[in-house]
DNA sequence: TATTAGCACTACCCCCTAATGAGTGCTAAT
DNA sequence: ATTAGCACTCATTAGGGGGTAGTGCTAATA
């Protein structure tokens, strides 16, 4: 961001850009905040700041930062807070995630894996984790089926017109479903229907196989293979997009015991948001896309529900793909710079746990 | 309860029983609490009574009441709350569980089977139903590894030295895990190691399943069998207790939002226990063993974080055995006779859904 | 003898007020 | 451009009074 000293005539500021000193105050308001969670005035401002300037002076600049949107105030003569712009810009001019002090990255340890844990065991350690570390509530996101490769097939017969299917992913995913079939199969027959499969289609992504299949219905060769054309049929049924993703939520009470957040109300809607799933797991989906950190603030969420608060996610990957990510809810008036880097931090414990124990 | 008709010299009570009158006015004074969760003074409870009773002569009654240990005092001229005998003396004096409302049996239904959900599913449903319905917090324990009968058991080969072990028993559970193995197996062999185990052991309990490899393993004679010699080997890690036993929870936040708990610091406790598991755990275990409805009142409870609520449960099952046990965590001052007829025919749901769900 | 009316007393709750204090905006002096 | 000074605003707090819901006790009553 260009810096421009200001030599407008009537304020200090000039042209929307924020000369060096409104920056520092702005900064310095943010993070007392932050640590107070109550609204702070020119004079508390003008003991803890480091540059000497008087309130009088401090009240000018805090002025115009709140005429530009910066700083609001909850009535006539309280001290100012500071907006979701603000905390936008506050992000903004952080650098790259700080590094984990030592004394938390020794907690940030994955065990789950020693204990012939899946990957769901993993997630759920890391969401664990990562809320005890932050106070707030945690989600991740499990891998999206779509995206991750076939390990195995197995199809085992439980009823005359019901067969589980369990696949198993090479990212260590191991999931089940029952589908329903018209005609009754021996489990023999399953057996090399599932060999077929696993023969044709290991190490192929799920929507791969989606898409291969649908290829085969179409292609009438396969008809006059008996074999061949069950495969394909009860494939379909098999790999159908069964769940449209999960995530697993920890630490919601935190929120609610957490100074931030004065009024129960303003809770309210946060929790419904994770009951509803949806909001969320749109935002974790998004942030998959690019790598590294990603901060969503407080109104710039799509969600109204969410927009009183603040998302801190990264994603996780193994060697091949990225699976999900993982991230932190917690008030617009969290303290960004630690909880983003412990985001950061667990999000590559998690991908270096993960990648170990994928299977290839 | 045998009925005494008080004709000691002091008060209306004689010898720790409580007479008709005393019972009605302490009836009375609870229904009033678990609706106003206010202390009832005896005014109030002269209006709302049936029998036409002056306030004094209900303060006699009262101030008898509270000598025994059913009624206490927030301050001197407060109004009276019902202690946790109270409640005992209340539950107790209920017939069996009332039934449920029309209206409300139509909303307790799980389609979870219709779409192809395993157990784990079903128990997710219910007990987010359960929370829906009664608004407090809801926990229901996934069945028992060692009750549950083996349907199938699948070795799928991970990696030179990793085995992932997929159990799938009768009751619908699908369980995964991965064991380690010195020396490295074909998937071929793991597949005849598997077919023996399968044809050995299908339909027992796993607990049958670990005594008899138990067995085996001291006998001598498999050693010249190379492949039962594996097979037994295998299967001891595969059958080895994984997971103590877990539980799913929903409606925590129920809690916080109950006016029940008048400061949120009451409902601490009762979060840490939900957190730590075990404590909760234990009572749904204990409930297992003995069909119909389980009522744990406040300082009944072993643990001291749970001595603050009451817990309301009753065991779910398939065709065979007792599965697990489905309940409600609330304030002492729940709605004991409506919370208690919803649990018990939620649990009576659940175990149809199961038993029709199950595989055999 | 059991019940009830009456009365004094208690303690919370609510409302009002006044004092306090942190904070602002404006203006004039530096 | 900065700062000191001042008037003003408004939330918060403490204190006081009235109201109220409750108790316990005693004496009158059925």
């Amino acid at each position: 961001m260009r810096i421009k000293t200001g030599t407008g005539k009537k304020g200090v500021l000039e042209n929307l850009v924020l000369n060096e000193r409104a920056q520092l105050v702005l900064q310095s308001i943010i993070e007392n905040y932050i640590q107070s969670s109550e609204p702070i005035g020119s004079r508390t401002l003008s003991k803890s700041i480091a540059a000497t300037l008087s309130p009088a002076t401090i009240r000018n600049i805090m002025s115009d930062l709140a005429e530009l949107g910066y700083l609001i105030q909850t009535h006539t003569s309280a001290g100012r807070v500071p907006t979701d712009k603000a905390y936008r810009f506050y992000v903004n001019s952080l650098s790259s995630p700080t590094s984990v002090p030592e004394q938390i990255k020794q907690k940030i340890s994955l065990t789950s894996t020693e204990q012939g844990l899946q990957v769901e065991g993993i997630l759920a350690e890391a969401v664990r984790l990562l809320a005890d570390l932050t106070k707030f509530a945690c989600v991740v996101s499990t891998p999206k089926a779509s995206v991750s490769r076939l390990q195995r097939i197995e199809l085992i017969k439980i009823s005359e017109d019901r067969i589980l299917v369990i696949l198993v992913t090479k990212a260590g995913v191991v999931r089940d479903k029952i589908i329903f079939v018209k005609e009754s199969h021996s489990q023999e027959f399953l057996n090399s229907v599932a060999a077929f499969l696993n023969d044709e289609f290991e190490d192929h992504s799920m929507q791969e196989i989606r898409e291969q299949i649908h290829q085969s219905l179409v292609d009438d060769r396969n008809r006059y293979h008996d074999l061949l054309a069950h495969a394909v049929r009860l494939g379909k049924k098999a790999f159908e997009l069964n769940n449209p993703g999960e995530m697993l939520i920890d630490g919601q009470m935190n929120l609610l015991l957490d100074s931030h957040f004065h009024e129960q109300s303003s809770v309210r809607p946060i929790i419904d948001a994770f009951d509803q799933k949806n909001a969320i797991l749109k935002i974790l989906d998004d942030s998959m896309k690019h790598k590294g950190v990603h901060i969503f603030i407080g109104i710039e969420n799509d969600s109204k529900q969410l927009q009183g608060c603040s998302l801190i996610t990264a994603s996780y990957h193994n060697k091949q793909n990225v699976l999900g990510s993982i991230g932190v809810v917690g008030p617009t008036s969290m303290d960004y710079k630690s909880i983003i880097s412990m985001v950061d931090y667990t999000a590559k414990i998690l991908s270096k746990t993960i990648t170990e124990q994928s299977y290839d």
